[in-house]
RNA sequence: GGCCGAGUGGUUCAGUCGGUUAGAACGCCGGCCUGUCACGCCGGAGGUCGAGGGUUCAAGUCCCUUCUCGGUCGCCA
């Protein structure tokens, strides 16, 4: 078969007139508008450009064509008696001398429009993943994630890391998510399991030498899907860098990130560093998240004190009372309701609300609370026009409940919210230790990796009852943009003595660090830098940059919520053969 | 696992208080059309209303059960 093109569909323009051209695409539409004419539209990766067919035989050869079925075009190249300005390619056409089908397309009717995938039952489109991904608009998103990838590939090497791949099958880890776990064939009973990140072996790698890792890391976990997190497999910039502090991290990706993001983005404009550092305690207080959408301009206000001792039953003693003023708020009664409805529904509690007028609350909870009006609007510094929003609970759900409420007033009340930009931020200082719900008992907060600030000797004055455990912070940071948490990242523990210290806190001991982490524990017992890194999200950058709202948008082949592929049909029943090699038996129920 | 929402021709949706033959747009098929570009005009085919049960003279509509999908919480060191 000669299909060689001579140009992509996305090129030719009226230079071109004249020229003998092939090209060779999808037939993505054809319209007829007279026995002996009639227009097609040829598409491929590059673009699009019109054929004409000027005679009978031509326009009942195109019309024997079924959409979608790939063809090549010869003819040549001629400026259009009327051009199309909103096409790039809208100048010329080709005018047809021979036409010939490369692959049919064996149905007329498609699951869904091509050019309209975007609104079908996601179902489909997920079945159809590779019709749907012929859609322009899909498929911008991947090579989006491509071009993103591959900036940050050269931002990282210039920046003197090396890129280094680590195993996909290795050990089960004790902690964290689940792990997905793969049968061990010649060892009966034993699983090989996909890591959860490659943490341990960048760590190990710091312990090698290597001075500066990355990798664009697959990771697996299994667990619950989000709209923004992928069930089973998403992708991390892994990186680690001995020798090296929270500040060295910090640097490496204020530098390299706010480039990437103003270039590749929705929006041209990304924080130039430093980025913001606040503390997890702060963030909690005042943006009631500890990831904040910084573009809103609304804080959150302790108000306990103020709302004591009124008739709202929400508000009674040993409840904490959050306000947010927002200014200039001209939503409607339906319109608050509906917003508060929402609230509640990603908070778990309902958020409370009234407004000021001539002075007064009027609306919501007013009545509760005009016995100390004054008081509330010198502390908010309330004037007429203002929306004030309540959350009230026990403390943590107070709190996410008005971090919950920040958001969503933010974005639905005009002028609190400068939406075109990426602002990121670091939460610093995070509880390395925290009161775990059942145990009742002193639990590590996040992982067990991080340094504590202030190292061996802050852990020996808790030891000693000198300060409370609870107080302790870890050298451990989130990287946030826009509200979305894109990474975690630490400061790592590299002492086997303050390591062992800092399991005896929650009542283990070495042998415990042994039997967790064996590899990493003894290679730091060899003499380890001291060292420091983070992983940012692959997945939610692109989804950032692309100004997506679902994950899946900017994964090439996604699986479901319920973490099945379905155009692959994966996960699927084994033959009986391969249960038996594996020494496996099923026992779930039909 | 909890809560919320959705499921109606190939696709996206409408369907009132339970009441006649379940509608529309796009797509598909046929016809007309010599400059279309979301082409246009005329005609046509295409539906177990997710499944099962119940209430009723009568169910797409009300009730119960169940399945699937999405959102959210749990979960994600």
């Amino acid at each position: 078969m000669t299909q060689n093109r001579t140009h992509t569909c996305g090129e030719l323009r009226l230079e071109h007139v004249g020229q003998q051209v092939k090209i060779v695409g999808w037939m993505e539409n054809l319209r007829v508008v007279g026995s002996n004419l009639g227009f097609v539209v040829v598409r491929d990766f590059y673009g699009t450009t019109q054929v004409v067919a000027e005679t009978e035989e031509m326009v009942a050869a195109f019309k024997a064509i079924n959409k979608e079925s790939t063809v090549s075009v010869e003819g040549v190249v001629r400026e259009r008696a009327s051009k199309n300005p909103k096409q790039p390619t809208g100048d010329i056409e080709i005018v047809p001398e021979k036409v010939e089908v490369l692959g049919r397309c064996r149905y007329n009717e498609l699951p869904f429009e091509i050019n309209r995938s975007r609104d079908a039952d996601e179902t489909q489109r997920l079945k159809y993943r590779y019709l749907d991904l012929r859609n322009p608009a899909v498929k911008k998103n991947i090579i989006l994630r491509c071009n993103v990838v591959s900036a940050l590939r050269q931002a990282m090497t210039e920046h003197g890391f090396l890129e280094i791949t680590t195993p996909i099958l290795t050990a089960s880890s004790p902690e964290g998510a689940r792990d997905y776990l793969v049968p061990a064939r010649k060892h009966p009973g034993k699983f090989y399991a996909l890591p959860q990140a490659p943490q341990q072996f960048k760590q190990l790698l710091m312990t090698s030498g290597f001075d500066r890792y990355f990798q664009i890391a697959p990771c697996f976990r299994d667990e619950d899907a989000r709209g923004d997190r992928s069930p089973g497999e998403f992708y991390q910039l892994d990186m680690e860098m001995a020798f090296a502090s929270q500040e060295d991290v910090f640097a490496v990706l204020e530098d390299v990130l706010p480039p990437i993001f103003a270039k590749y983005g929705t929006y041209d404009i990304a924080s130039s560093a430093p980025f913001k550092r606040i503390p997890y305690k702060e963030a909690m207080e005042t943006y009631g998240s500890d990831k904040p959408d910084l573009r809103i301009d609304l804080t959150v206000q302790d108000v306990t004190e103020l709302t004591r001792g009124t008739e709202f039953p929400p508000f009674a003693d040993g409840n904490t009372v959050k306000a947010i003023a927002v200014s200039g708020c001209e939503l409607t009664r339906k319109q608050i309701d509906k917003l508060c409805a929402d609230v509640e529904v990603q908070s778990g509690a309902k958020p409370y609300w009234t407004k000021v007028e001539n002075g007064a609350f009027v609306g919501g909870v007013a009545k509760f609370l005009n016995d100390r009006a004054a008081a509330l609007i010198e502390k908010l510094g309330l004037a007429d026009g203002y929306l004030v929003g309540f959350a009230a609970g026990k403390h943590d759900q107070a709190v996410k409940t008005a971090g919950v409420l920040r958001k969503m007033l933010g974005a639905a009340v005009p002028g609190h919210m400068d939406k075109e930009r990426y602002e990121f931020c670091w939460i610093v200082d995070f509880p390395m230790y925290e009161i775990g719900e059942e145990s009742g008992e002193l639990e590590f907060c996040h992982n067990p990796f991080s340094m504590p600030s202030g190292g061996l000797e802050i852990l020996l004055k808790a030891e000693r009852g000198e300060i409370d455990p609870l107080t302790i912070t870890a050298d451990q940071y989130d990287l946030v943009c826009n509200g979305v948490e894109l990474s975690s990242g630490a400061v790592r523990n590299h002492d086997p003595e303050i390591m062992v210290k800092a399991f005896e806190m929650v009542r283990l001991g070495e042998e415990d660090v042994k039997a967790k982490f064996p590899a990493m524990y003894n290679a730091f017992c060899y003499g380890a830098p001291p060292h420091a890194g983070i992983a940012p999200g692959v997945d939610r950058m692109v989804m950032l940059l692309a100004g997506e709202d679902s994950i899946r948008e900017v994964i090439p082949f996604p699986m479901n919520k319920n973490a099945q592929d379905i155009m692959m049909g994966a996960p699927s029943e084994v033959t009986q053969k391969q249960l038996d090699e594996l020494h496996i038996r099923v026992t779930a129920e039909e």
